[in-house]
DNA sequence: ACGTCCCTGTGATGCCCGTCACAAGTGGGT
DNA sequence: ACCCACTTGTGACGGGCATCACAGGGACGT
């Protein structure tokens, strides 16, 4: 679905859970005009980075198609993963509304399109609409609920096997691809899925083997089978 | 400073901070008139229970008095601290302003004093008070600033003695009590700590006894003393 | 076909830290 | 002063997992 005045959010409405912000559905046409008019919209390869960790926030992103990695880096160069960031959603929201840097880096993880709109045309929508201050708000608060549940899973969990057994759940509801069955799509490498879990790539591949031989889920390729739910929820919650 | 209307939100809002929300310092009068009207004062002793993880959300709480903690509870019973909140920050926005359930447990660490709004007022006063949406927002990018600075300890710190120092010095800066020096309160025992850094109670002390012997920093009772600042950040940063 | 990357799989090793168990300190209520 | 509850301190032990190292495997370009 299109909002009245275009700005392409693809896919439809219906579903407008709070995740998939869909920022702008339902706004009255009339208050979209002014930011129909500012934004710029831009395609990105795979692999490119939208912004990064540091920098002082230029706007706001909305992704139209493709999916974002969002990730913070230690010294080292070791990462964790925050979270996938999936068309429809928006993109350094924090940074532009506190006006610190951004604490995340973004980077495509396929080919992505993009609609930007610059912070001052931003916070000045912002302050003359207060319905979309709101939904604003709403985004930040969905945001911080994923963060509080990846503090979750990694300050509570003992094991990688329960880390690994939520976030294969977690995976299975929030719908990514095919509409939350028993099979999906994964399309993240073991090391990708150790940063989003705290733990090492070789730990991943061990204990995804380990699910496997136990009939619990399958990872083939990017193709992953929750053969039994319960067995993981019995991880989860021993 | 009070707000005009007597909000009582204690202290100066000199340095009104995005962490200190002071939520409704700099409002015009008139607007706050509204909500002057429907808020109920309370108190409540040590330990007691704001509200609890799954309870479906009342209203917002603005804390006038006294420190909260907030945490998560497994299962099992282990707990992570989310975050230690001080008088002037306000408490359950997030829940609030999503409509979902409380995700975190509040509970008092001293006698506090605490101005309550139910849900539906405050968020009409939020629909026809722009400039409140807004701030509304920049606390909710605040919590979830603070919700990734802890993920990024949990996720990419590999030792508890880098955690722990990490710890120590963001409590130094972030102001608790005395104003920022190299001694302070910590009024938190070894348990509450290792809650706030996801390790056990007993390497905490052992790792506090180990920055003592180090001459790093010292823990005595609940006054803490940062005696080698540039040691502990050569932990966080090798 | 072949080489080049990047990803996945697997073994061996070591150590950090969680857990259990108990002793010693602290404080506050009566 | 006393006791009781809670905190802090310390030892011993063992397992989970990070780390290193290297061997396949798949995708892709030339």
């Amino acid at each position: 679905m299109k909002t009245p005045q275009g700005l392409e959010l693809t896919e439809s409405c219906r579903d407008c859970k709070l995740r998939s912000s869909h920022f702008f559905c339902g706004m009255p046409p009339a208050n979209l005009k002014g930011l129909e008019a500012v934004k710029y919209t831009s395609g990105y390869p795979e692999g490119a980075v939208l912004f990064m960790e540091g920098q002082s926030p230029r706007g706001i992103l909305i992704l139209c198609k493709g999916r974002v990695k969002l990730s913070m880096t230690s010294a080292e160069g070791k990462a964790v993963i925050l979270r996938i960031v999936k068309q429809g959603e928006v993109l350094g929201l924090h940074a532009v509304i506190s006006g610190d840097a951004y604490q995340s880096t973004a980077e495509t993880l396929e080919p992505c399109q993009v609609n930007f709109i610059r912070r001052d045309d931003f916070l000045g929508f912002l302050r003359q609409n207060g319905e979309a201050s709101i939904r604003a708000a709403q985004q930040l608060s969905c945001d911080y609920h994923t963060a509080c549940e990846q503090i979750r899973s990694l300050g509570l969990a003992h094991s990688v096997p329960e880390k690994l057994a939520r976030f294969l759940l977690d995976w299975a509801t929030n719908g990514h691809e095919p509409k939350s069955g028993t099979r999906m799509k994964l399309t993240l490498t073991h090391e990708e899925i150790g940063q989003m879990i705290g733990t090492s790539r070789e730990t991943v591949t061990r204990t995804l083997s380990e699910f496997k031989t136990k009939q619990l889920a399958a990872l083939n390729g990017s193709t992953l089978v929750i053969q039994n739910k319960e067995g993981l929820e019995h991880l989860v919650n021993p």
